[in-house]
Order: structure tokens, then C-alpha cells, then sequence
DNA sequence: CCTTTATTCCCCACTATTCCCCACCAACCG
DNA sequence: CGGTTGGTGGGGAATAGTGGGGAATAAAGG
């Protein structure tokens, strides 16, 4: 559980700090500042200790038949942009300009927490998904859980 | 349960007093005096002790498949947010500008208690959120629970 | 194949923020 | 009227975030 919401700012170098909790969290649960970089399709950056990429993603991806239509969209969108990057000694990774096109990522950029991974936000789009969230969420209740 | 409204300010620096009777209840009944701190989709800031976070929170997302669209909401919107906090010397806790900015959190803020959880209001919100439960509870009574 | 240019990576230094502690004030209770 | 408890404000130390310089590496061109 990466915990939190963070705004923290893309240098020119297209450089981000990792927020500290979340570094914490490599290193105490995981014993491993390293991290999974890759596209989302939800229009932001998902990145994932590798333990977690795979255990969770990865047989997302073996589970199905190699001529599985979804599989292949989702090898080649997602895993074909995946990056394993070591921070430098101040907690930073290199976002690369191809992730940063993908997301629109500009100077000020947000980081928000989930179960097993984090992703890394443009705050306008970030803006329109909290909203998209909040419509779902004030819509009447779903189905009480079987 | 958390009983009662109280009023706090907020200070400059984004802390918050949580009430004594509040801190008391964490005492006795959790021996834990941490709290969860999250969005709420009602424009408030929810605070769960973590056991309660655990038993009662985090059980509506995993109780339901990974592509549910309620869940995938629910998951970036209030647990995307959640923070766990430690309060200080003087029983306050930090309210970050995020979770600030998203309830209109200004100097005078009300909590208000719950079961298993409380909350913390903005003071015209909060007016606003009693005006609608007036009229949910006026309006004609549903059907008792099965 | 060597030289030149561009990029990446690493490290240092500055600034801003957070956290922790101490002190004051006000209200309530004995 | 004094003591105790809860709320509020502020100072100082530690930590995190940010920006930039320089070395090493890789790429491109002669």
C-alpha cells in the first residue's frame, strides 16, 4: 500500500523525486528502491516495484493465449513501454520523453498512492479523473457485494 | 463511535487539534491513536482509526472484481488519498493542502463523529450537508431493511 | 579508427517544508 | 481562587525537494 497523494515537479531533465513515503515503503516492504516504469491507459505513468510488476502484471499477461487480441494490445502498450530504473542518491528517476508525451506530463506532475504501485499524474488530467470519480462514486448505490 | 460535533481551527501550518473525547475513544477502544485520513466523496476529509479502516473500508474494494467501475473510483478517489497519521505532542494532526484544498478547509472546521469514523467539515459545508439530510429524512420512509 | 558532440548519470549545494518540542492562554472543575 | 486539562501558536532542528555543474558514457561524423 503506497499511501498518499504527492505534487512534486518535473526538472529539465525530466527528473522527478520519488516522495519519501513511498521510498520507505520500497525499502521496508519490498527491500528494493527499484521501479517499474511503464504506460497506463488510464493517460498517466504506473509505476511498480518489480516484485509487485511481477506478480501482478506479468501473468495478466502469461494467463492468456498469445493470440489473445487483449493480450497482445496490453503486451505491446504496457509491458512494450516498461522500464526498470534505480533512483539517484536524492530519490529521483528519469521519466523518459516518450512516458512524459504519453501523459502530458509538464512541470508540476502528481503522484498518487494504491494497493501494490503508484502512478504519476498531469494535475489537469488528474483533475478530470477525480471528477469522473466523483460521478460514479454520488450515483446511486451499486448492488450490495455477493 | 465518535460522539459529538466540536469546532477546531486549523492553524497556519495545517494542523488540527483532534477533539479530547475523539483521542479518548482511540485511546480505550483501538489502543492506537493513529488515524486514517482520506477524501470523502461528500466534500469532507474522513478520518478511520486503522483498524476500522481495515475491517470496514478496504473490504467494499476487494470485495469486488478488479474492473468494477465503482471499485476503480472508489479505489483512485478515497484510498488514492489515504494517509496514515501519527498525532503530535498535542494530540493535532496535519491536514495536507490536497485534502485541504478538496474540502474548503479554512481556519474554522467542525468534526463531527460517526461509527467507527469521523469527519471534518468545512463550517458552510457542513450547514449544507444538514439542510440535505433534513430533506432525505422528511422525505417519505424507504422500505425497512430485509 | 579517432575525434567531436550529445546525452546520461552522479554528486554537491541551496531552499523549502515538515516535524517535534516548548510555552502560552482559556476554559472548566474542585 | 488555584489547579488541571485542552486548544493554539510559534521557534528550531532535521529532512525532503530542487536545481545545476561536471565526469563518464554513448553516439555521430570525419
Amino acid at each position: 500500500m503506497f499511501e498518499g497523494e504527492y505534487s512534486v515537479s518535473l526538472d529539465d531533465k525530466g527528473r522527478v523525486s520519488i516522495p519519501a513515503p513511498y521510498r520507505e515503503q520500497l525499502r521496508r516492504r519490498y527491500d528494493d528502491l527499484r521501479v517499474v516504469v511503464c504506460r497506463d491507459y488510464d493517460g498517466c505513468v504506473s509505476l511498480y516495484p518489480p516484485a509487485e510488476w511481477e506478480r501482478s502484471v506479468l501473468p495478466e499477461v502469461y494467463g492468456r493465449p498469445i493470440n489473445d487480441q487483449w493480450r497482445r494490445a496490453f503486451e505491446s502498450f504496457v509491458v512494450g513501454s516498461a522500464v526498470t530504473c534505480t533512483p539517484d542518491k536524492q530519490g529521483r528517476i528519469a521519466i523518459s520523453a516518450t512516458l512524459r508525451q504519453h501523459a502530458n506530463l509538464s512541470k508540476k506532475v502528481i503522484f498518487t498512492g494504491g494497493v501494490g504501485h503508484f502512478q504519476l499524474w498531469d494535475v489537469a488530467l488528474r483533475d478530470a479523473k477525480l471528477q469522473r470519480d466523483l460521478e460514479i462514486l454520488r450515483a446511486p448505490q451499486p448492488a450490495p457485494v455477493a
